[in-house]
DNA sequence: GGTCCTGTCCGACGATGTCGTACGCAACGG
DNA sequence: CCGTTGCGTACGACATCGTCGGACAGGACC
């Protein structure tokens, strides 16, 4: 094919069936399975090993390496995240009285990793593992607003002026996104590249998160961005 | 340098690079970072954007692709996954009378990503979110026996002589593995490709799950396989 | 309207990717 | 124990393919 480099195309070939397969097949089956010579399969999966996206067992099998895994996963653990996350998010639910929750995309969706419960009596639920809608929690739209990937889904198309204005400020707010009567703000956490990694926000009742034009106070706003700076720090980033 | 193809290790310098840009370069920046011509770099980038390892967007700036993404995540989106499971998971605590809990391997650890509660009164606490250690817990053996990834974290190397049994018979049990007194069981769960995405296990009170010989009942491994072979189906596996 | 810079296309050319041959080694069967 | 088979890997010939300079279209900016 004119205007392609083949051999990007062999090897992108050879990363489906290695993928595919789990591990499981050398050099002899998966030349069969892409069509090419055993000997130019092999100089093409020596190049992979060299660049590690590709690694090979002691009996000659490949599976997908971790250099081409860490380019899927945007280099962030999510337990990493939320090991470094937690002394914050404690420490900020105690300052603001409110309760405070981190999310991240994974599979382009706005999931809750971490959660800490309002330090009072009252019930409340545990949200880590729920999915939050894109464009109508301060978390989604924090997420939506800076995500390194542009398909996050269930982001409609009416709220891509939303996303620069948040990009502006560096918070994003809701009302009534949790449940009625409360609101919550958001803000970026960078990971150690600079790219936003995750979204840290607090949530409680409207009349304690926002002011008297309905926008959040600045002194929470603030605290949630301290936290969030520190949680970067200890993710590795200095900007 | 001899023995390697040079375009393959070009085209993986220049996705590192777009993967830790996050989206926002275009061709005369990537090329600028991987110290190759203009051009050089945009005939590379046009067979990546032709295998979907990168996408473009109508300014010209590159991003990683669906392509390499889906190589990266094992081609399981974990939202479809408890989908999929969510009402299998909820007949077979109904039907067996045990916690039925759904693990996956997130960043090669065994995390839980549902959990339906033991249908009775008993208070319990939701697992959802919480890492497991991959050779004490029956879920966690499951997946470091049958996951197509090598590298599972945490697995004693003395634990690789179980693995081999666990694979041969197609499910782990463990005792106390959870909380003393409580015994789980857990089989494999496979995906669209034939690979194991996750492991479906039961627990309870040990005297409940184990027999007098200390092996899971019969009846209730046949009823947790079922369900996973159903939960296999729905995502596509007709193996 | 002119300038600057980007992304993209085209085609010449020589450097590199392709791949056949060969070899070492391990597993297996008689 | 020995011969056979098949695997993974190394080597090198050669022609195909990847590289990249020049050119151009188009958009942003002044």
């Amino acid at each position: 094919m004119p205007g392609t480099v083949q051999s990007l195309e062999r090897a992108a070939a050879i990363l489906q069936v290695v993928a595919g397969s789990g591990g499981t097949l050398g050099v002899t089956d998966i030349a069969a399975a892409v069509g090419l010579p055993k000997t130019t399969a092999h100089s093409l999966l020596r190049t992979l090993l060299g660049v590690r996206f590709v690694e090979q067992d002691r009996e000659g099998r490949y599976a997908l390496g971790q250099g081409l895994l860490r380019l899927g996963s945007g280099h962030l653990d999510v337990n990493e995240l939320r090991s470094r996350a937690s002394n914050w998010a404690d420490a900020l639910a105690s300052r603001s009285g409110h309760a405070v929750r981190l999310a991240s995309l994974v599979d382009a969706q706005v999931v809750v990793v971490h959660h800490v419960f309002r330090p009072d009596d009252s019930a409340q639920v545990l949200d880590v593992g729920t999915l939050l809608p894109a464009g109508r929690t301060a978390l989604g739209a924090v997420l939506a607003a800076f995500a390194p990937h542009r398909s996050v889904r269930g982001l409609p198309d009416t709220g891509r002026a939303e996303v620069t204005a948040v990009r502006a400020r560096g918070w994003a707010a809701d009302e009534g996104g949790h449940q009625p009567g409360s609101a919550a703000v958001a803000v970026p956490v960078r990971g150690s590249t600079g790219l936003v990694v995750a979204a840290l926000g607090i949530a409680g009742p409207a009349e304690t998160v926002l002011d008297g034009r309905h926008q959040p106070r600045p002194r929470l706003v603030a605290m949630v961005q301290e936290s969030a700076q520190g949680i970067a720090r200890e993710l590795g980033w200095h900007g």
